[in-house]
This record gives structure tokens, C-alpha cells and sequence, in this order.
DNA sequence: CAGTATCCAGATTGATACTG
DNA sequence: CAGTATCAATCTGGATACTG
């Protein structure tokens, strides 16, 4: 994509009143459904090992609650991006699975997990020399 | 990381006590960054458009208030995702655009908003039918 | 224009129990 | 085990008003 500085109108005002209209960013749709609160961790997890019990997860993610995790695990079920198999057995025995379409996350995953290996490192850098030099300009 | 379902010990019980440790989800710290609340919006708006002003941006996006878009912003040229440019002139004006390291993200948007646009449909459409027949099990 | 200062409403989380 | 139910503590985020 990326025409920059789109040509516009031909008669488009230059930068006064530059016709600047809303515009909606189109990878929130995605944002919505996969990386809000908790379901990040929750479908990298179920990514990562497969197949897995509501405790099980509950201990990988630590830290997490159970009214948390049921809520998240809730939502990505209701998505279609995670799957839910109940035993009814004593004890009850719940499997949680990632869905196929979940599965085509796995690459964004991969990319996502490569970027922050690869250039976390700025991002801390950039931090110490913002707090100490403090931002330039007023 | 990376090993995949880590051998542990060698006696390893198998599914009882499985020894399930917490791990830390890979992509998270790229979240934190650049995928919290409104940071992306701002990151893919001044990917898209290039060096804009703060009116430019805050009628972009939007909604936003300036308030929160300081804030964003702020946070967004602490970490080096952002360069802030300051013009002592009367009136004042400010020009923000996306740093090298910032720019690092345009495939991973491109990739997340081709994800949206093919996918999207089939949230939507597992939601309809979670809504109606509700989930299997108790 | 480019913010900063307040105050407030709503959403998320966390800690703690308590069932089937 | 696999949740659900509550209540309290946060934490953004929104609305509004006000400077340099």
C-alpha cells in the first residue's frame, strides 16, 4: 500500500484546510478478536502446545484467574477461533483446543514473536535515552 | 524458548502431575508496545499518511481526545516508534512521524489487516452460530 | 495550534469464596 | 477438576475547560 503523500484532488488544498477526514484503521477488526486483554497469551498458548485442560492453561498463562481465563476462553470460543471439548466424566474433564482458523494466526505469531527478539532492544535503548535526555523540543 | 514440549526429566510423569510451568508468551512484549489500547491506530494512521501535524492526527483518528492522543504519543516517541518534531513559530506546530524502527511494523500491519479482511467473515459468522445452538457441553 | 489540568464513568482485574 | 458468583481495587478513557 503506501502511496505516500497521496496525490488527492487535483485542486487539494496544500495544508491549511486539507480535507483531513476520519479514517479507520483497518487492522483493529483483528485487534478485536485476537489481541485484547488476555487472548493474546490464552491462543499463543494453545498455539504453542496443543491441546490442553482449563488448568493446564491456567498455570502456563500464571498469574491468571479462573473467572478471567473462562471469560477470555468464552469469547474465543463464541469467535470460532478456539474449540471446546467437555468429557462428562468424574472428575469433569474439559479439553481446550485451537480451531483451524485459529491456527492461521500462527504466522502473525511467528513474525510478532521475531520482531520483539529482534528489536526489543531499541525500544528499551530509545526509553533510557528519552528519560534521560527528556524530549527536545517544548 | 523455544523447545518445544521440553523434554523435562526423563521420568516424566506423563499426565497427572505433568510438571506444567508458567511460560512467558513470546509476542507479548511487542503488545506492550505497540498493541496496547490506541497505539496502533496511531502507529498505522502516521504509517499510512506519513508526517502530520497533531490536529491531522486527532481528526483522523477519529475520537480520540488530546488528551489520550498525548498520551499515546508520548508513549510512542519514548519507545522510538515516534519522532516528535518542534517548529518555534507562531502559531506553534508540532509534526509527528513514524521512526525507522516504527516503520519495522508496516509488514506486520499489512499482514494483520490482509488476516482481517479474508477472516474476518468467519468470526462473524461462528458468533451466529454460538448465539443460536450455544455451547455443546455444560 | 498544541497541548495540560481536572473530574468522572465504564471497563478490566484481582482476590476470595463457593458449586456440580 | 472446571467453573461461577461477588465485591473491591485499578486503570484507562471520555468530556470539558483552560494556557502558551
Amino acid at each position: 500500500m503506501g502511496s505516500t503523500t497521496t496525490a488527492s484532488s487535483a485542486t487539494a488544498r496544500r495544508s491549511a484546510t486539507a480535507a483531513v477526514v476520519p479514517v479507520e484503521c483497518t487492522v483493529t477488526p483483528l485487534l478485536d478478536v485476537a489481541f485484547s486483554r488476555w487472548t493474546t497469551p490464552v491462543l499463543w498458548t494453545l498455539n504453542e502446545f496443543g491441546r490442553q485442560r482449563f488448568v493446564e492453561l491456567e498455570r502456563r498463562l500464571g498469574g491468571i484467574t479462573p473467572k478471567v481465563l473462562t471469560q477470555r476462553l468464552r469469547q474465543l470460543e463464541r469467535d470460532g477461533l478456539v474449540i471446546r471439548t467437555y468429557h462428562p466424566e468424574v472428575p469433569p474433564r474439559v479439553e481446550y483446543e485451537i480451531s483451524e482458523l485459529g491456527r492461521t494466526l500462527g504466522p502473525l505469531f511467528a513474525t510478532m514473536a521475531a520482531w520483539a527478539q529482534e528489536h526489543i532492544g531499541e525500544v528499551e535503548a530509545a526509553r533510557v535515552v528519552y528519560d534521560e535526555d527528556g524530549r527536545p523540543g517544548p
